[in-house]
DNA sequence: CGTTCATGCGCC
DNA sequence: GTTCTGT
DNA sequence: ACAGAACGCGCATGAACG
């Protein structure tokens, strides 16, 4: 039996460091599963027993990285702080029998309060074993533990949708990730990290010659010194390595505090926040220029009464720009209110409201200065560039529940006005933006005193929008005059003087036009009258207060209309009649347009309106049948367009059309449509999250001019094709006329969704997957109730159910909608999946493989059958079709065609593939060195290639990354569809008509194991499936795929298949890459993760320069529980360090996947 | 007319 | 691409 | 089960700038 660990030694420690490298399962110690437990017991241990006497800090380093000993040891020796590595792990070693004297840096760790040890780091080979973390987070979890496994992506990095607010790299910081688990050399490994940014190369981990040591890694950092920019971010590193040095005399407690009522704050910068425990712990400057030194922060704090914090010091220093004197003059001026504040934040009652005059100060002058440079002006303050305490929100988990609860029980009053209020409410923040609105929400209601005129107000407004609407229906013969007369006079002039004239008129188009016709000469007057006739209609309102601008405006000015009439015709058709049951929708009565029109695009916004509401999948379902019936009856060639809106498509994927409208060019439209500012809409995205929402919001409050022209669904989708056909010189402009159209046209709640088209973010939670059905349904009961009314769904039943999934099916293969659209508007019921014909040119979506853990796991699976292994390759996914003709075409996973990215690709196959037929094979391109023995390249290098575009193809002789291409399947040739062969029969095929050359085309590696080998008893297959791994991952491939050959064994395109199963290196224990690394900032998280830190920004430590220097970001790993605790449980208590003086480290595994 | 900037787009 | 959440 | 959100970067191209 092993010891305990002795409980005194923890208590006085500050840190604990868990070296967990030695519970790797891979190396095959005897007690493996046991130090497992140990590892996994002492953290709970330590958990329990010093979550007693304090929060710990508990780290896992578990990982072999140069320099984490150093890093440990440089912090002991910089700040004497005490740091207890657990030195149980030496017993454990000790124990098996290994280790201990080994550590690379036993003297040093011997002569400070560190223990470390790195065993065989210097070996050497190099074992790239590694804990079984899998595990560990699976038994953490399980068990409850709270503790630490961050992840870093090698390959990929995303980012938030901004929709036309996105900052760029150049203005971010530049990161870079540095795998190296493929480099044996650290020449290889400098080649790597050059390769992927020249000017910010930073090596972190040295690899010379096997010998692992951080000292060589960094000696070349003066290599690289020139190369390394002088940015900000630079700037930021020293001054946290500067502050790093220097003690502080922060009051812990208050920091900590502050620290736990940050949660709600969100920041939109995109410059890295360094960690509060970092940063607060230094002196702040102001953007740089004027260094607001430690001493000026001591005078200052001790001039001042004790229980001013030191964030507050700070923010007096930062925002008088280092005048001490001046900073506490502001401070008397304000005295009463910090107080209180401080107070506040000290009872630890988070009441929310209190310090918006501070942090409003801080966090507007933040943004401004984001803002400043779009308007080419130098900021004049210099406060917070460093944005980290003083710019928090206050809020707690508490406030947040109410928060919610209290938005709930407001919404039960039934779909009050959530898109017609004129304020950001609680109610229309949603779940989508959890802070900035509710913080919105409550300066609003401050402002407007009361909750209940709020309401009010919604109300009335809602009435307004219902009267509105019911005069726009029953106008509609007035209006399609007012259109009649526009189109004759061609434009020549504006609605309110079609309608002022057509008024004049009587209603009689014919007298208008003649009216109009003899006032030409004089237009000028014309339109000059129609500010009048505004402005008279605006004074005519007497409520403008809760008018909802045109619709308002348009009933005004237009000839007054008996009520009577209005009411008893509304009342069968207003905006939510779409959203009637199934039975009870009348296509043609409750249609706001009548047959021979072409459909309005308001029959689709209503829609949309409702399904965004509607949550429920069926309910979903019944109202777009309904909306289709409508089309169906009325006017069914708009069936088409409105599948494309409604799937936020205009075209078939590969056909490569797109919009190239993106959120700026929408909000510099909006802007000039909308007469708002581009900062104005700034902040209203920041509120809403969404462009839409805001562009709804300008709209609703907007007085217009005119009444807009009533926008068709055809409209609306002929633009936007319009709009994708634009290219070359005065393209942008063009596009923005057109879009400015477009947004200029919008009635009702059309703006919302017609700007979400536009940036193609309709979120309103539904994709083909419901569409398609919801024709199908109105295809079926159109068929059969078009002439009566529906009686019964149950009668019809199984058509609804098989018709959807026919068209399913015929989607899932030809993708098409231009084609499926029109037979299935043909056929009607009849119609099924294989009236589409396979034809190559068109894609066919790719299927896709499960995720599996291990071979074992996957054996499992796979248990009896039949199946075949193959090599993943890390390239990009290629779907090869020769047509009949000869010609070649090459489409993307996304099913883009990418043959101009691939020409010597095309060549390859005309000239390898010397059988006359068609065909559609799946393949995997990958990047490949010629030079050097036809070693494979990673995805990076394959990516950096040049891509053509729709008009260009890239030329042969300039082609820096020569490819080859790696078959694994076939779905057609020769004319027939070989989707439903088995695998077997497909390879067959392959074997048989295609002659490989290697290095150009191949076919996947594979291994096939027949059914009677397919068990995890039989060790022999396991072995060469786990040599076979090996070998793959050898050949720089991902891992291996796995796929059954007999049974079940088609191709299911589009589908996320049990058939086929991936088994990833990554996810493999012990395989993955790794670094050890610091966490040095952080960016605040968007949408869901708002409010805590997401990203993390890694570095790692350089000797030379005495500074951490970045490395990458890390994201995802966590949970979102997970994320909260580990960082404020780990933040509090490295505030509480690093406000002690000493230093604060977080060593985090780090994980490639 | 060449360079830099801004924006859209697609990829594992 | 992966992961987590919400319905 | 399914849908949606969160998570960047590098190339191509038109616009703006000298
Ligand atoms: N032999 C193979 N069979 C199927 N897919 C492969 C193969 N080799 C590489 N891949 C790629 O792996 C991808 C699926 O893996 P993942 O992206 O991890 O889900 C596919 O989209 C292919 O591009």
């Amino acid at each position: 039996m092993r010891t305990e660990p002795n409980l005194l030694e923890f208590i006085g420690a500050d840190a604990v460091f868990l070296d967990t490298t030695y519970c790797n399962p891979k190396f095959t110690f005897p007690s493996q599963e046991e130090s497992l437990d140990y590892v996994v017991n002492t953290i709970k241990w330590v958990k329990e027993e010093s979550g007693a006497a304090g929060e710990p800090m508990l780290c896992l380093i578990a990982t072999y990285v140069v320099g984490k000993e150093r890093i440990l040891l440089e912090v002991a020796r910089r700040c004497g702080c005490k740091i207890h590595v657990d030195s149980r792990k030496m017993e454990i070693l000790t124990v098996l029998g290994i280790g201990g004297e080994n550590g690379i840096f036993t003297e040093d760790a011997a002569a400070t309060d560190v223990h470390v040890t790195g065993w065989n780091i210097l070996g050497e080979t190099w074992p790239y074993f590694r804990p079984n973390f899998v595990k560990m987070k699976e038994i953490m979890l399980e068990r409850g533990y709270n503790k630490a496994v961050g992840f870093v992506p090698t390959g990929w990095m995303y980012e938030t949708k901004k929709e036309g607010f996105a900052v760029r790299a150049k203005d971010s910081l530049e990161i870079h990730l540095v795998p190296y688990s493929e480099h044996s050399s650290y020449d290889e490994l400098r080649d790597y990290v050059k390769f992927l940014h020249p000017k910010w190369v930073i090596p972190t981990v040295g690899l010379e010659g096997g010998k692992l040591d951080g000292k060589e890694a960094f000696a070349l950092q003066k290599h690289f010194a020139g190369l390394v920019d002088e940015t900000a971010n630079k700037q930021e590193f020293l001054m946290a390595f500067h502050r790093r040095s220097t003690n502080s005399t922060l009051d812990p407690e208050d920091a900590v505090t502050r620290l736990s009522q940050q949660e709600g704050k969100v920041q939109e910068g995109e410059e890295a926040t360094l960690l509060p425990a970092i940063s607060s712990a230094f002196e702040q400057s102001d953007g740089f220029p004027e260094k607001i030194t430690m001493e000026m922060k001591k005078e200052l704090s001790d001039f001042l009464p004790s229980w001013v914090s030191q964030d507050l010091i700070l923010d007096l220093l930062i925002k008088s720009g280092g005048d001490v004197v001046q900073a506490a003059t502001d401070f008397f001026e304000k005295e009463r209110d910090f107080f209180e504040e401080a107070n506040v934040s000290n009872s630890e009652t988070p009441k929310s409201e209190i310090d918006l005059t501070f942090d409003n100060g801080s966090s507007a002058d933040a943004g401004s200065q984001q803002e400043v440079p779009l308007f080419s002006q130098k900021p004049m303050d210099h406060s917070g560039k460093l944005l980290n305490l003083n710019a928090m929100k206050m809020k707690s988990n508490l406030s947040k529940r109410e928060r919610k609860r209290g938005s709930k029980s407001s919404d039960k009053p039934k779909k009050k006005g959530r898109s017609t209020a004129s304020k950001p409410s609680t109610e229309s923040s949603g779940r989508k933006q959890s802070t900035i609105t509710n913080y919105f929400a409550r300066t609003t209601t401050a402002a407007s005193k009361s909750d209940t005129s709020d309401k009010v107000t919604v109300d009335a407004n809602q009435n307004n929008v219902k009267n509105g609407d019911q005069f726009t229906d029953v106008v509609e013969s007035e209006k399609q005059s007012v259109s009649q007369l526009l189109q004759i006079v061609d434009g020549g002039m504006s609605r309110e003087s079609a309608i002022s004239l057509l008024e004049k008129a009587k209603g009689d188009v014919n007298v208008a036009v003649d009216i109009f016709y003899s006032k030409t000469d004089n237009s000028n007057v014309l339109e000059n009258d129609k500010n009048i006739v505004t402005q008279n209609s605006e004074n005519e309102m007497t409520d403008k207060s809760s008018n909802t601008g045109m619709l308002r405006n348009s009933s005004e000015s237009t000839p007054k209309i008996p009520n009577l009439c209005v009411q008893s015709y509304v009342a069968q058709s207003d905006s939510v009649s779409i959203s009637l049951p199934i039975e009870n929708y009348l296509p043609i009565e409750h249609a706001c347009w009548t047959a021979g029109q072409s459909a309005p695009y308001l029959h689709l916004a209503r829609t949309f309106d409702l399904v965004e509401r509607e949550k429920g999948k069926i309910k979903t379902t019944a109202i777009l049948c309904n909306m289709f019936r409508s089309l169906l009856a009325l006017s069914p060639d708009d069936v088409l367009p409105a599948v494309y809106l409604c799937t936020n498509k205009i075209s078939p994927d590969h056909e490569n059309i797109e919009l190239n409208i993106g959120g700026s060019l929408v909000v510099s439209a909006l802007e000039e449509a909308l007469g708002s500012s581009k900062s104005k809409i700034h902040e209203m995205y920041k509120t809403y999250g969404d462009l839409g929402d805001v562009a709804q919001e300008c709209r609703q409050n907007q007085m217009l001019l005119a009444p807009p022209r009533a926008l068709s669904i055809r409209d609306v989708f002929s633009t936007l094709r319009k709009l994708s056909a634009i290219s070359g010189s005065g393209s942008t402009g063009r596009r923005k006329v057109l879009v400015l159209h477009l947004i200029r046209s919008c009635r009702e709640m059309e703006m919302k969704f017609l700007v979400r088209t536009l940036v193609r973010n309709l979120r309103i939670g539904v994709m083909m997957k419901t569409i398609l059905p919801a024709l199908a349904h109105s295809v079926v009961i159109d068929g059969k109730y078009s002439k009566s009314p529906v009686l019964s769904l149950e009668g019809i039943k199984l058509q609804l159910q098989e018709l959807s999934t026919e068209v399913a099916e015929a989607y899932n293969v030809i993708p098409n909608l231009d084609l499926l659209i029109p037979s299935l508007l043909r056929e009607g019921a009849a119609f099924s999946a294989s009236s589409l014909e396979m034809v190559p040119g068109t894609p066919i979506p790719p299927m896709l493989a499960r995720i599996t853990n291990g071979l074992t796991q996957s054996l499992k699976l796979f248990h009896g059958r039949a199946f075949t292994c193959e090599y993943k390759y890390d390239g990009q996914r290629a779907q090869i079709h020769r047509s009949n003709d000869g010609s070649v075409q090459i489409f993307s996973r996304q099913m883009k065609e990418s043959t101009s990215r691939f020409p010597d690709l095309v060549n390859m196959i005309k000239e390898l593939c010397s059988i006359e037929s068609s065909f559609i094979l799946d393949a995997e391109v990958v990047g490949i060195d010629r030079k050097k023995g036809n070693k494979l390249m990673s995805f990076q290098e394959l990516s950096s290639r040049e891509r053509g575009s729709k008009h260009s193809s890239i030329a042969i002789q300039n082609i820096k990354v020569d490819i080859c291409v790696f078959v694994f399947d076939i779905m057609f040739c020769n004319g027939q569809r070989l989707l439903n062969c088995p695998l077997r029969q497909r390879r067959k095929y392959i074997h048989d008509l295609f002659q490989e050359k290697p290095g150009h085309f191949e076919l996947a590696q594979q291994l096939t194991v027949e059914a009677d080998e397919a068990s995890v008893d039989n060790s022999t297959t396991l072995d060469r499936m786990n040599t076979f791994f090996k070998m793959a991952c050898q050949s720089s491939c991902e891992g291996i795929m796995l796929k059954t050959l007999d049974v079940d064994a088609g191709y299911s395109a589009s589908k996320r298949c049990d058939s086929w199963l991936k088994v990833k290196r990554d996810y493999v224990e012990g395989l993955g890459d790794s670094l050890d690394l610091v966490p040095i900032g952080a960016w605040y998280g968007n949408g869901r993760k708002a409010g805590w830190f997401s990203p993390f920004l890694m570095a790692c430590y350089n000797p030379e320069y005495e500074e951490f220097q970045s490395v990458c970001r890390v994201m995802s790993g966590f949970s979102d529980e997970f994320y909260k605790e580990l960082l404020f449980i780990c933040l509090r208590s490295l505030v509480k360090m690093s406000l002690k003086g000493e230093i604060l480290f977080v060593s985090t595994l780090v994980y490639c996947f």
